[in-house]
DNA sequence: AATGAAACATAACAGGC
DNA sequence: GCCTGTTATGTTTCATT
């Protein structure tokens, strides 16, 4: 007998884990006293909803958001990324590859009328010319790109409803 | 006279700092002492590095990454948006407007065929068709969108030198 | 699950090198 | 920038409800 898994892909937060997961997308690395008190329950039970949080991969890391600009990657880019007709099997071996190329940023795997997204971070024009002619034309399974400059970029996280 | 101010736009990370932003892009919540090692760095020299960074603006701040799946976002789009030629003036109210809708991950304000390209993170596409007809289509300055469905997501952060 | 308080660990600070 | 000692702060554990 065959038996069927059901795999559960959303899990309701209560009004704690909420505002637990505010307050660490607002500063992942307030306290954990700060984040109990402004979730009104004790410390003690602060570090377990936050491990639960964690262990049911609601919250998946903590990250530093970075300036590009101050580190000397002034322009960013978005390219987009058509594949040949003929070539879609090649599509994951490809997404693997672009995740992993230096100056990328974040990468979206599309429906539609584009494959890909690339965001990238980069020091000049050239740089952005480099990328896109060694990583993305020099592949014979891309068949079109389409660079658009990125004038302010902002980002938000996810909300919690 | 009139005197010409050269403003600085970025740093130069010594290899030291490398460690340090890479440690804290890596898990933004690692200890002071646990980065200080990986650096080889005494701790107080560490936490000084560390608000260096942050006042040089190089660190711009601490989040922690959601899954969006795993509170009932289960869809993810790219919402492309044109303003209208004659509308062009309206862009950075309608900018400000965009940044704080909720669902909205992150937006990209571009130069190039198209004006904003917003992720949204969704219900199901009925909350997709929800926003896209109140937020940008009732809206008289936007020509025209076009929503993509994401596949896959990956972020890799700023990756410096 | 949640709590409070004790025990433990970590970080911040100051003074001297 | 580093070290050390000291204080302040934050975290964890555990018995209890």
């Amino acid at each position: 007998m065959v038996e069927t898994k059901r795999i559960r892909v959303s899990e309701t937060l209560d009004e704690v884990d909420r505002i637990l997961v505010a307050g660490l997308q607002a500063d992942s690395r307030t306290t954990n006293s700060r984040l109990a008190n402004a979730a009104g329950i004790a410390e003690s039970t602060c570090v377990s909803r936050v491990r639960s949080l964690i262990s049911r991969g609601i919250v998946t890391g903590f990250t530093a958001m970075v300036d590009p600009k101050s580190i000397g990657l002034g322009l960013q880019a978005l390219i987009s990324v058509n594949i040949r007709a003929g070539a879609r099997t090649h599509i994951p071996a490809f997404r693997d590859s672009i995740r992993v190329m230096p100056r990328v940023v974040q990468v979206f795997f599309l429906g539609g009328s584009e494959d890909f997204i690339i965001h990238l971070s980069a020091r000049d024009t050239d740089d952005v010319r480099d990328f896109v002619l060694e990583n993305l034309s020099a592949n014979p399974a891309v068949a079109s790109t389409r660079t658009s400059m990125v004038f302010e970029h902002f980002y938000n996280g996810v909300a919690p409803e």
